[in-house]
DNA sequence: TAAATAAGCGAACAGATGTTCGAAACAGAT
DNA sequence: ATCTGTTTCGAACATCTGTTCGCTTATTTA
């Protein structure tokens, strides 16, 4: 899903639809996108949003008047265009982000096979570096607030400091801990009086938590 | 310009108008108009549509698909009968919301010199809805995972069910607490047990908690 | 060069949508 | 009860909108 898989007039299109957008406050109908970009006929202009849509830009709800939107992928390209565009209000940059599913040891965090989902986020949140997001699996955090089902933003890095709270790789599934080196072992600590500290040595650690989502 | 001199069904059909327009992202026909408020003929909604056009609540384009949109009085009025409905902008599957800062009692709870800044988040995290963030004071919450200096995200509605969490107005500070309602009283409840219940009768409840964020 | 593919055009069609009209139901005032 | 204004309904109509089809033109490929 790359931008320069795009023809000039597949670009042209886009970026009509998105103004008609704004300016009217709805979608514009096939005979006003022809109009927009110059072409004679609605067929035409349907022809091209046919093209977008196989391509994953567009979404179209079939037989229904103004009935086309931008699909997740195409939305997430225009909200970074707006929030770029948009320089007197302050937003700040966005991350995309992977929601990690199952986990593999040995081989990289990060496969596409493990990839559930993408989801974009702002920096202000997350913080600048190579971000992954995890689910939180038990309660073994909660007295650090971070409970069954939260998400964990995470980012990668090969160590800690002490204290910090981690994800790491034990036994072919991922945890998420308090992180802590003594008498050169490392622990990871639950935070929850009913387990008990776990010795990390054998452990890899896949970065830092640095953000805690949840959904109610 | 007076919402008294507003018929039951024709604040109905406003509501629904705004309620559709957010959810399609496109205005509505005067069908769906119809049928969301029960009426069972075009004409029906057509001539109350007429009415509150004469009256100056709504603009529309003459024969033009969803061309209805509110005129400049009626969204003022949407935005302080909503509390500032308005001021979210729906981007794609984004919704731009803003973190309220100081809070005012009696005046509308979202208000420009209230709002510190703006934040966009997917809405798989939030919702749909008008939604604020609140940065929470205090750590009577802390049993539900919500500590001090967390983000909560806050849809806006005037009540809420027992055990959901809320954001609500009290001798002009807000308060994140456990909704709870009994024998008739309104409760709000900490999650710690170093606090104590507190009679929420003349609380303001501004909206139900959806999110929690926190940055480490 | 010839075939194949992409892009555009115009027309016709079906369905969706806004508009208009007359009649009926309803509530309140006389 | 009668009148009056408001609201709703059903139907018909005109327009708008999306869809499909055959055809043409330009570009690419064999």
């Amino acid at each position: 899903m790359d931008e320069s898989q795009l023809s000039d007039r597949q670009r042209q299109v886009l970026e009509a639809i998105r103004r008609l957008k704004q300016e009217n406050d709805m979608p514009p109908t096939l005979r006003e996108i022809a109009e927009a970009v110059g072409l004679k006929s609605v067929a035409s202009a349907k022809y091209q949003i046919d093209q977008l849509k196989n391509m994953g830009w567009l979404d179209q709800i079939d037989n229904v008047s103004r009935g086309i939107s931008f699909s997740d992928q195409g939305s997430r390209h225009q909200q970074e265009q707006e929030a770029a565009a948009e320089s007197n209000v302050h937003i700040g940059k966005f991350v995309r982000v992977p929601l990690v599913g199952r986990i593999a040891a040995g081989g990289p965090i990060l496969a596409e096979q493990n990839i559930d989902e993408w989801m974009t986020l702002p920096e202000s949140l997350v913080g600048k570096g190579d971000i992954f997001l995890l689910k939180v699996k038990g309660d073994s955090m909660i007295d650090a607030a971070i409970c069954e089902d939260d998400m964990v933003a995470v980012r990668i890095q090969k160590t800690a400091e002490n204290g910090d709270i981690v994800a790491a790789l034990l036994d072919d599934s991922a945890t998420v801990k308090t992180f802590k080196q003594r008498d050169g072992h490392t622990w990871l600590l639950p935070r929850n009086s009913n387990y008990e500290p776990i010795l990390g040595d054998e452990a890899q650690i896949m970065g830092k938590v640095v953000a805690v989502l949840r959904s109610l």
